[in-house]
DNA sequence: GGCGTCATGTAACACGTTACATGATTAG
DNA sequence: CTAATCATGTAACGTGTTACATGACGCC
């Protein structure tokens, strides 16, 4: 129920076109919410047509011409009413922590690769948003109130990875103590 | 497409009927993955359908009668098969994440109450954990490899919930400095 | 008398995923 | 020639959520 109100945050930060929106849903927003180009094609004709959003075509030349949708007020007023409305604190869904308990019944060693692999994508997100902290928030203080916001939330998702790389590192060692006990 | 395969662990490590399963899906399992029941029964029809586990029926006196359901060696197969499969680290969703951004369009400090809201939801979360841990693994060390897997699997929920304090803390002093910046 | 627990389900709808489809431009 | 990027979409299917439905027992 939030996918409309996570793409009218990111058109308020900056108009754009379905695609581009696809985009950003992979990398800063990813970090808080995730969503495929089809889903952004549906919901995006949806609030068009419900008025929370504006469109003009823009042509190109030497690629596709595009749609840059921008936020109207029906649509400011959308989100505000949601930002009023309290939402339950998330639930997780972790299969990698079904397949560790799962493994009980099964060879918990073949798990390390897979723990391994896991714990190399973590340390690539994290890589990524340290390198995005230092490019766009540099300057500790002295920034907007849009900035602020946006670098708590970037935190929150370094915190997060650190905690997963030694919660990883923590599944490691129980593996291995497992298959090879003194 | 991993319920299934929760539930497999859930039976496996004791049987039960879908009630049950439901009040697991709410307390341990909930830690990493939720069900409510309308979706347990609908799959545990397939899987009974399908082969993947038992059923017995059980009379109870004083309360209604109960289908209690245990795995069947097919499951225990597609089990083992999924362990062996590769699955995607988890994205997440973070309905506060998309409201922190969002508010820099709206007022910041309206979102103070609903970060103390999730803040005191999450303390309880950890309170809970820290209890289970003290009740089922007092002893460190010596226990069965089961055993171990379950707690290495709270010892994630415990950090996950310790960071999430911190940032939530953290976002608290930020939308304080944005209300009232010296 | 009303609420909570135990126990099972159906139905409708919303949301997410996977596969398919098109077509131009640019880089290797 | 092949793959990647830009740009938009449709269709089918699977999963998750919400509402509704039933009925007995025990507690306050």
């Amino acid at each position: 129920m939030a996918l409309e109100h996570a793409i009218l945050v990111s058109l308020l930060e900056q108009p754009g076109s379905g695609y581009e929106l696809a985009r950003r849903f992979d990398r800063s927003i990813g970090q808080f919410w995730t969503a495929t180009h089809q889903q952004i094609y549906r919901v995006l004709k949806r609030m068009e047509r419900d008025g929370w959003i504006d469109v003009r075509d823009v042509p190109q030349e030497g690629r596709p011409d595009k749609k840059v949708y921008s936020v109207a007020a029906p649509g400011r007023d959308a989100l505000s009413a949601w930002l009023r409305e309290p939402v339950e604190p998330e639930s997780v869904r972790h299969d990698l922590a079904v397949k560790i308990r799962g493994s009980a019944f099964d060879d918990p060693t073949g798990l390390i690769a897979e723990v391994k692999r896991h714990r190399a994508a973590h340390a690539d997100r994290l890589a990524g948003y340290l390198a995005g902290e230092r490019r766009d928030f540099p300057d500790p203080g002295a920034l907007e109130v849009g900035q602020e916001l946006q670098h708590v939330v970037l935190r929150g998702g370094i915190a997060y990875e650190r905690m997963t790389l030694a919660w990883l590192d923590d599944v490691l060692a129980t593996l291995r103590r497992l298959a090879d006990p003194h």
